[in-house]
DNA sequence: ATCAAATATTTCGATATCTAAATACTTTAA
DNA sequence: TTAAAGTATTTAGATATCGAAATATTTGAT
């Protein structure tokens, strides 16, 4: 119940900051659904996603594209390929490095499960006029930047 | 590598629907770190700051507020009790409530830690003008309503 | 050439979170 | 009034995720 003397622009970044956190739920929700249809987490459908947009990706590469840990991308690179979607490949002029390349079968679920991915967002963001998504999204660009 | 035959509006939105997931993502991480120091996790601090900002709440209405699910707010809650930051109070009308209340230790702690969590916000959002933040904060609402 | 520092990944141990089922209580309608 | 449906919370079982330490390899400085 206590009130703190906030400045008005402190009030308006914490309205903002709540909004943000919110709309981000809502989307992640509505996808959440179709992925659980799968059988795949986000993480799993994220990298399946970003292997077959960019190519063979090691797994420091994936794990900056799908914003989790490298040891988190470790769990979600070896459930892939439990599930036969990926198969690892440690480079060989840097043998540190694993790539992660999609068996066919992998291509063939990301490209018969994107095409709805893509219809649930564009869904979700209709709300918006093209004009205001774009308005969005070069406001979202300066806030997502790592530093500043 | 593949490429797909999206339409102009469905690119629109999964380029906005990226930077949404990534601003989210970039703003959360700044405000773990300090979180991190005083031993709470996020869930935790959300609750304790609903309790403070609208005084005591069922655990149904904090799940909603901080966007858990019921049985991750009874963990959540668990864990303030056991650190002695809230008690939970069965109502006396309805005896299928809890209402959580902050503890003296509780709201000391949060009004000591609410106000660096304030200014990492605001710091963070700062790199846009408040008009820009009004106008995020607007398309973000839109975003955000549960359904449509 | 060699050793220290840097880098990529994995392992380990812990926690956060979820869904579904169980429990406890209240409301409603015949 | 009582049984059914509804609501709030908790428990149970599972998975996702993280940070730190361990491992393997490469790079760079002497």
């Amino acid at each position: 119940m206590s009130q703190f003397n906030l400045t008005g622009s402190q009030k308006i970044a914490l309205d903002t900051y709540i909004k943000l956190m919110r709309a981000g739920n809502v989307v992640t929700n509505a996808i959440h659904r179709h992925l659980l249809d799968e059988k795949l987490t986000h993480s799993q459908f994220a990298v399946l996603e970003a292997l077959n947009h960019l190519g063979p990706l090691s797994q420091g590469e994936l794990s900056n594209k799908v914003l989790k840990s490298n040891a988190n991308l470790t769990t979600v690179v070896d459930s892939l390929e439990k599930k036969g979607l990926v198969v690892r490949q440690r480079s060989a002029e840097d043998r540190r490095c694993v790539r992660v390349n999609l068996t066919t079968t992998g291509t063939q679920m990301i490209q018969r499960i994107f095409p709805r991915h893509v219809e649930i967002v564009a869904r979700r963001f209709s709300i918006l006029s093209e004009k205001e998504q774009n308005q969005l999204a070069a406001l979202l660009k300066k806030l997502g930047k790592e530093s500043f």
